[in-house]
RNA sequence: GCGCCCGUAGCUCAGCGGAUAGAGCAAUUGACUACGGAUCAAUAGGCCGGGGGUUCAAAUCCCUCCGGGCGCACCA
């Protein structure tokens, strides 16, 4: 077997490791996730380098040195491994040969789109809740944060096997709607907006789009009945708008659900007879509660207020069982740091109804993020109309930038985005760093074809240059990246290793030439070295497709 | 008071127990009659907020203190 990625490494070594652990009398069962094996950061250590022989040292009483020692004799026989060194405390430093590396190259041309996936959802039924702004107003920024990181993430999950439905809960149902409604009634008639509505010119502009629609005289039909011609219109045009801006985002929604059914249906009815039936509900002060204390809760949570309206936990309990009767293993929902406080109560409702917190039901909490425009943050208010929304971040830096930046850090940081620097078209943004990657890949795939240099033949051992051991290190990771993102819902990995590539990629193109020069000749080493172009390419490509952004051919 | 997140280079941020802590930008200095200089090379810049602990090994895990953000409704 030649090895040309670390997992066909990890498998041999693996048999390598047990075989010595069991003649030493260990009985634990080994997988190659205990191996560790990693690229060390010290280009002297070798191309992978395991600390395994530290770890088995303790359990099996041995030397780790020595223990490292008997490891590295095994490995050193195996195909493609060139040296293996044992350093320090008993670090096992392994060197593959060049054509055992370099095959890399054509796996990944070959694999396509298909390089880096893996199967860690396979056939998992996967349903991922955000965005979810209600239909009272644009989406504002923190919204637009998880709709970059929840396609992200949804296409990771997809590129792991998952059976990923990306879903929009549509909120419009509560009082909130009521006060929107209200809000343009006033704008409509001149009077200033209520004390607990929205303000703002996107009122009045939503407000002369339900005039211009209504087909007879709004000002003769009485006051409520004008209200409700507001609400009706205003939050289907409101709910048009964000649809259409999330479209324009790149992010597409496989199911736009409206609480309202949950009310409508019975559905949270029946949800809060599941509980009763269970003893978890009684009666105080005039409300019904739910006792989710009895599940980790650090308080009970009204279920039907005095008034006899549900109370907000409600439609989640008949939200989530909605979920699962439609089939869904996983169930995420992304929300904004404002709503942490959330997480609990939902675990409790998780447990009561028979399922596991945190593995039938994530909550993924994002920090927020703050605009930063001339060093100055941009202040919102959703009362005074200075929301900063969707639109706003797409005209001043557009869509590649604007996802870009908000997948790239992790969602536990608030972060700054300065729309004067990713607005620049320039390398002080870094998405234009990765694009240029792409772009030039393509360009040196252009000059080849130019010169007669194809990929007609192909020697690994040929790709020997320092490097290019390098960069087809970076490329052997990216398997392991996607899987780490996906399994730590973290997208943000698959952007920094975007840049790393592209920065190891540049740098090999400054020493290592595709095409011949002058009136060379076109030789293997060519040829060979444009297979590996391309493999950088592809991986660019599938690396900014799951964040996606474009990957331009040429900018 | 209780809870969640954060504190790493001048700035924005990576680093889910490993070796000399990294990237981009900003600063200084170099490289275009060689596949796009939107690039590359080099220099400089750090008690990883403080203090304890666990470990062969801690930016990483635990405790505590300090600092910042956000929450703790019969609102949604």
């Amino acid at each position: 077997m030649t090895l040309v990625n670390p997992a066909d490494l990890s498998a041999a070594m693996l048999a390598v490791v047990t075989g010595i652990a069991q003649r030493r009398g260990g009985t634990a069962e080994l997988t190659v996730d205990d191996l560790v094996l990693e690229r060390p950061r010290n280009r002297d250590h070798g191309d992978w380098a395991s600390n395994i022989a530290m770890k088995l040292a303790k359990p099996l009483g041995a030397n780790p040195r020595e223990l490292a020692e008997e490891v590295a004799a095994g490995v050193r026989e195996l195909a493609g491994v060139a040296s293996v060194d044992v350093a320090g405390p008993g670090f096992i430093n392994i060197s593959l040969d060049a054509a055992a590396s370099g095959a890399l190259a054509k796996t990944i041309v070959e694999q396509g789109d298909a390089y880096g996936h893996g199967d860690l959802y396979a056939g998992v039924t996967i349903n991922l809740e955000f965005v979810s702004a209600n239909p009272t107003g644009p989406i504002h920024i923190g919204g637009v944060r998880w709709a970059a990181v929840g396609d992200s993430l949804a296409r990771i999950f997809q590129a792991q096997g998952g059976l990923v439905t990306r879903e929009y809960y549509f909120n419009d149902h509560g009082a909130q709607i009521d006060r929107f409604a209200r809000s343009l009634l006033a704008s409509y008639l001149g009077e200033p907006a209520p004390e607990d509505g929205y303000g703002g010119a996107y009122i009045s502009d939503i407000a002369a789009r339900v005039i211009n629609l209504y087909p007879g005289d709004l000002s003769r039909i009485p006051r409520e009945e004008q209200q409700e011609v507001f609400r009706a219109n205003g939050v289907e045009l409101m709910f048009g708008d964000i649809k259409a801006a999330l479209h324009e985002f790149g992010v597409k929604f496989d199911v736009y659900f409206h609480e309202n059914e949950l009310h409508e249906s019975g559905a949270v009815e029946r949800a809060i007879e599941r509980l009763r039936a269970m003893g978890a509900i009684y009666e105080a002060d005039g409300a019904t509660w739910f006792r989710s204390t009895d599940y980790d809760d650090d308080k009970d949570r009204v279920v039907i207020k005095s008034d006899g309206e549900a109370g907000y936990i409600s439609g989640d309990l008949a939200y989530y069982l909605n979920k699962r009767e439609r089939g869904f293993e996983r169930n995420l929902i992304m929300l904004g740091a404002d709503h942490h406080g959330y997480v609990r109560r939902l675990m409790a409702m998780t447990k009561a109804f028979g399922d596991v917190p945190y593995v039938n039901l994530e909550i993924l909490i994002g920090q927020l993020v703050n605009l930063v425009r001339d060093g100055e943050p941009v202040r919102m208010s959703k009362r005074a109309g200075t929301v900063v929304t969707l639109e706003d971040l797409v005209e001043a830096v557009g869509v590649d930038a604007g996802r870009y930046a908000l997948v790239r850090s992790s969602i536990d940081s608030q972060v700054d985005i300065d729309l004067d620097l990713w607005g620049k078209k320039t390398n002080d943004n870094p998405v234009f760093y990765v694009q240029y990657a792409h772009a030039r890949t393509n360009s040196v795939a252009r000059n080849a074809a130019a010169s007669g240099v194809d990929r007609s033949a192909f020697d690994a051992s040929l790709l020997n240059h320092e490097t290019e051991s390098i960069l087809l290190g970076i490329l052997a990771e990216f398997p392991r990246v996607l899987r780490q993102a996906a399994e730590l819902r973290e997208p943000h990995r698959v952007a920094r290793y975007s840049e790393e590539l592209a920065g190891a990629y540049h740098r090999w193109y400054d020493n290592c030439r595709v095409t011949p020069l002058g009136d060379e000749d076109v030789t293997d080493l060519h040829r060979t070295r444009l297979w590996l172009n391309d493999a950088v390419g592809q991986v660019l490509r599938n690396s900014l497709g799951l964040l996606g952004v474009s990957a331009p051919e040429r900018m």
